[in-house]
RNA sequence: GCGCCUGUAGCUCAAUUGGAUAGAGCGCUUGGCUACGGACCAGGAGGCUGGGAGUUCAAAUCUUCCCAGGCGCGCCA
């Protein structure tokens, strides 16, 4: 168990003595972690929230639980303090992180996975680009960052599917078909012009010519253009594909919206809405009284052309999402959507799903750099830095690591020349020779005849220094970044702890040995060093980040 | 004009979602390699958290009004 239970189960025993009749529950009492060291190892503001309820002062309800907490003398605490305006600090025995380390070595799942999601269904829409281009550096950070994200999630217990949603019909794949239709004719040796909407970018002229490697000029008096727009779309596809296998990421699931667009499932879907009276009539076209639902205005979903909306589908879309019974739905957003969460979050509750399973997140934009230098994109022109051309130049590790450490609604440098640059001071390679430094120290021992794996009899007592006993609560504390990271969906808080953990740990191997003359440190030592390796491996995966035994 | 996001050290960003003395990295600067990997470590300088008012034991965080930037506001997708 989690020093935090156990506190927690302390005081609440405490408050249960003083006022047995007000009920508080476990959630109420919060426990963090001090960074100083003077507060105790944790504290509580237990008594100031609650000295309302209890109507007394925070510094006397404080008084009354630190009296008895310490005539229990739990057998882990060394000492409790009330300090003013009504904290209280604890401060644990030595012996009681000696204790934890032991129990993290033999179970160590328990500490790595803080399970709070029970087993319960998620499903993860994220990324989603269209098939009408390569995918940029905007769609690496919904990438690595929903993977990420899955990744936390899944450690904290819950069953997750990742999802691909992507746009096979309507007017922009149509205007990927007429520009590739285009371009194949130049190839031809037609005299034609690009359009003004068209997609300019290299890569219709490589799929062009892949066409005419297939199918010659079997195409060339075709009227029919969603020939056209079929190949492109395979062929994008397949290098969408192909990149997020180049960066370890991988779908369970891809929808296409024409899945939604023709069959019974959209009549079915309007006739409800019809139904329910969330539609009306105007100007010849249908409309959804989204208005209802705090939607800036209604929304069109039948033009009076007869077509629909990219709303429909969409909305049949999200109905079959809860149709496959999941318990939440994320769904992660560009920035420039945020503008439809609106009509989409009125759409679920005017079909009666439950609104509270679903959860959108919107993610900031990436600006890539060359130096000073902003570079512009844009897919239609076809002006932009590859995804693959970006991990060409950085590297998988230092992408992933770099596209998750900021928090998702900020907006977010990627500086290519930089992070070529300072390729040797990442921040990654600074984990990763973590890692390799500890790989490096049992291969060491293991000459020495210390195996790592073969350790008995230890004694632990002697792990008993302050560096020690940091790095075994920065050990313990890992648990509690999957949960919250699992809580608040954010990823840079995993970052940000992998860092911190390196960086105690190179602190602490310049300042110490793990190989010595006394075996029993040595063998306390390497056990140490075995905590801080697993952890680091666990969230380096987190991150789709390899975990390197030699650099 | 309306809506969403952002504003914190020279730069890029954190801050246990309202907690105690606002922290890292880069850059600048002073030091440290005859033992497990120097891709490392120790120290220093650098702040009125864009500005004002409010809420309370406590505000970078919440409310409100300004200022600055980004994005969105189609019978596009």
């Amino acid at each position: 168990m989690q020093f935090e239970s156990s506190l927690i189960n302390l005081i609440l025993d405490a408050l249960k003595i003083i006022t047995p009749d007000v009920k508080i529950k476990p959630e109420d009492i919060i426990i963090s972690s001090s960074e100083d060291p003077s507060r105790g190892d944790f504290s509580t503001n237990c008594a100031l929230k609650l000295s309302k309820l209890f109507s007394l002062p925070p510094m006397d309800l404080g008084q009354k639980i630190v009296d008895i907490v310490l005539s229990k003398k739990p057998a882990f605490l060394d000492s409790v303090k009330l300090v003013s305006p009504g904290f209280i600090n604890l401060f644990l025995s030595a012996k009681a992180f000696q204790g934890k380390l032991l129990e993290f070595l033999e179970n160590s799942k328990d500490y790595l996975s803080p399970n709070i999601g029970n087993g319960k269904k998620v499903l993860l829409e994220f990324l989603s680009a269209n098939p009408t281009g390569p995918l940029t550096i905007a769609h690496g950070r919904h990438a690595a960052c929903g993977d990420t994200l899955a990744n936390i999630l899944k450690a904290a217990g819950y069953k997750v599917t990742r999802e691909y949603y992507y746009n096979d019909s309507g007017r922009q794949m149509d205007i990927l078909g007429s520009s590739l239709h285009v371009r194949y004719l130049q190839l031809l040796g037609e005299r034609k012009r690009m359009f003004k909407e068209g997609y300019s970018g290299y890569y219709l002229q490589e799929i062009a010519r892949k066409m005419i490697e297939k199918h010659r000029k079997a195409y060339s008096k075709e009227k029919n253009l969603s020939i056209f727009t079929r190949f492109a779309e395979k062929e994008i596809l397949k290098d969408i594909k192909e990149v997020l296998s180049l960066f370890r990421i991988k779908f369970g699931s891809w929808i296409k919206e024409t899945r939604f667009t023709r069959g019974a499932k959209v009549k079915k879907l309007l006739a409800y809405l019809k139904e329910k009276e969330e539609t009306y009539e105007k100007d010849g076209a249908l409309w959804f009284k989204s208005t209802k639902y705090n939607d800036a205005k209604d929304r069109v979903l039948v033009k009076s052309t007869g077509e629909l909306t990219y709303l429909v589908p969409d909305l049949a879309y999200h109905k079959f999402k809860y149709e496959r019974g999941y318990d939440r739905i994320i769904t992660i957003l560009g920035p420039d959507h945020h503008g439809y969460i609106q009509r989409l979050m009125a759409g679920i509750k005017a079909m009666g799903l439950d609104d509270t399973k679903f959860t959108t997140k919107i993610l900031q934009v990436v600006s890539l750099y060359r130096g000073k230098k902003k570079l512009r994109m844009s897919t239609r022109a076809g002006e932009f830095v590859t995804l693959r051309k970006v991990i060409d130049e950085v590297g998988v590790d230092a992408a992933h690591f770099f596209l998750c450490m900021r928090g998702m609604d900020a907006p977010l440098d990627f500086d290519l020349e930089l992070a070529k640059k300072e390729s040797a001071e990442n921040p990654v390679y600074y984990i990763q020779y973590a890692h390799a430094r500890i790989c490096s120290v049992f291969k060491f021992a293991r000459q020495k005849g210390f195996a790592i794996d073969k350790l008995k009899n230890i004694n632990l007592g002697i792990i008993n220094r302050k560096e020690e006993i940091e790095l075994l609560k920065k050990i313990l504390g890992y648990s509690g970044v999957i949960k919250r990271g699992a809580e608040v969906l954010e990823t840079q808080g995993l970052t940000a702890y992998l860092l911190e953990l390196a960086s105690l740990f190179h602190q602490y191997y310049n300042k110490y040995r793990f190989i010595t003359d006394d075996d029993d440190i040595t063998k306390a030592r390497l056990l140490l060093a075995q905590a801080v390796r697993i952890i680091l491996s666990h969230g380096l995966k987190l991150l789709g980040i390899k975990s390197l035994k030699k650099m």
